[in-house]
DNA sequence: AAAGACAAAGACAGGTCTGTATCGATAGTA
DNA sequence: TACTATCGATACAGACCTGTCTTTGTCTTT
């Protein structure tokens, strides 16, 4: 009787499949998803190709692995700063846009991962690109709620308006730098927030 | 005597450099950069490769060559929309919001040239790599311009959120297609303009 | 008609890409 | 001891990558 030595063993579990991942993530990050082989992270893990391929069986569901990963951290950090501003939406929407505008001024930031890959892979089938919808489509939702609470008159105009602040932050501090206007995004969003809930009264 | 016919011809205006540089805009836009070779580029121009290599010494420069294309193409779309309104910049500033808005809602829409670029191209010193960072100050001052021409207290600021709005809309668009807000752009854009100029007189 | 520039076609070099197959070592379990 | 699962190392296949080279033909200018 084997039950826990059967196949796949603890099937992400894996002490090498998590250090795989962590070299691919620094790796696919930093420069880019096809400019990244295989053989770079077989390299840099110090881990054999057979083991790769064991664990993530083609190039393509690493990378939605990799990008699934991305987004689980992304919304344990929204999560996080949630959970300091219980019953206080509008104070709750001013930390997370002080956050993200914090993170797209950090000295490794290089774009948003799922924006990033969007560019990069044009076939819309692409496993990863599931993943890059459902941040947007969650970070959408998650704003919605929070207008909806806070008040606003038309809660979905104004989420609108704050994923295309969010968006334009992420994207232009990967073009511009950090001497772009995404650091102004706490204050824009301040400003359509306060002029949303002005019409309300 | 020989002055016209010395090295490199009509040094741009060849109809084969032409016939190379729309056939690559077309692949590179719709399928990446790195995804398309110099091989295809020459298969789908009927081209040589010697040809290629002659108007264009390196892929690198012919991406160069299509982001400046694209950046001339965008530039001559944007003047035409203002020449339709001088003297009036916040009519203006709505134009060049609904125009954009429509563009990103087109079909054959892949994002904005030179924040997908931006993603495929890590190193900060590749020559394309300018031409992004040089559309996206163009498009800053031009936003500050109008800003400052409509009369409001702080036209930097306003600057800025109207450009994490259009870059936004760039960004999401690509990301959620066409039911993403980036059909709110025109909408938002005007908001934030009014919001500014409310705090005027 | 002669010369020179330009283009098409294709071979080629040297490298990289993804993915597979082979072999050997180790470690835990029955 | 025998078995199995996992791992590293390496070779390999077949395709694709950028860039150079040679050959042939055509077109314009003198």
């Amino acid at each position: 009787m084997r039950f826990m030595s059967e196949r796949v063993p603890q099937i992400r579990g894996s002490a090498v499949r998590e250090k795989i991942l962590a070299t691919a993530d620094e790796l696919f990050y930093r420069e880019g998803l096809r400019a990244i082989g295989v053989d770079t992270v077989i390299a840099k893990s110090g881990v054999a190709k057979t083991t790769l391929y064991r664990w993530f069986p083609s190039k393509d569901l690493l990378i939605a692995a990799f990008l699934e990963r991305r987004n689980s951290e992304f919304w344990g950090q929204w999560d996080r700063v949630a959970a300091k501003h219980r019953e206080d939406p509008q104070g709750e929407l001013e930390a997370q846009l002080t956050w993200i505008a914090r993170y797209v001024s950090g000295p490794k930031y290089r774009g948003c991962p799922f924006i990033n890959a969007a560019a990069e892979l044009a076939d819309l089938a692409h496993p990863g690109r599931e993943v890059c919808v459902a941040n947007k489509q969650k970070l959408f939702q998650r704003l919605l709620d929070l207008s909806t609470r806070a008040g606003a008159p038309k809660p979905q105009s104004l989420a609108e308006q704050l994923l295309l602040l969010i968006d334009g932050a992420f994207a232009n501090a990967q073009v511009l730098g950090k001497v772009g206007p995404a650091s102004a995004l706490a204050a824009a969003g301040k400003a359509v927030v306060e002029a949303a809930l002005a019409r309300r009264r």
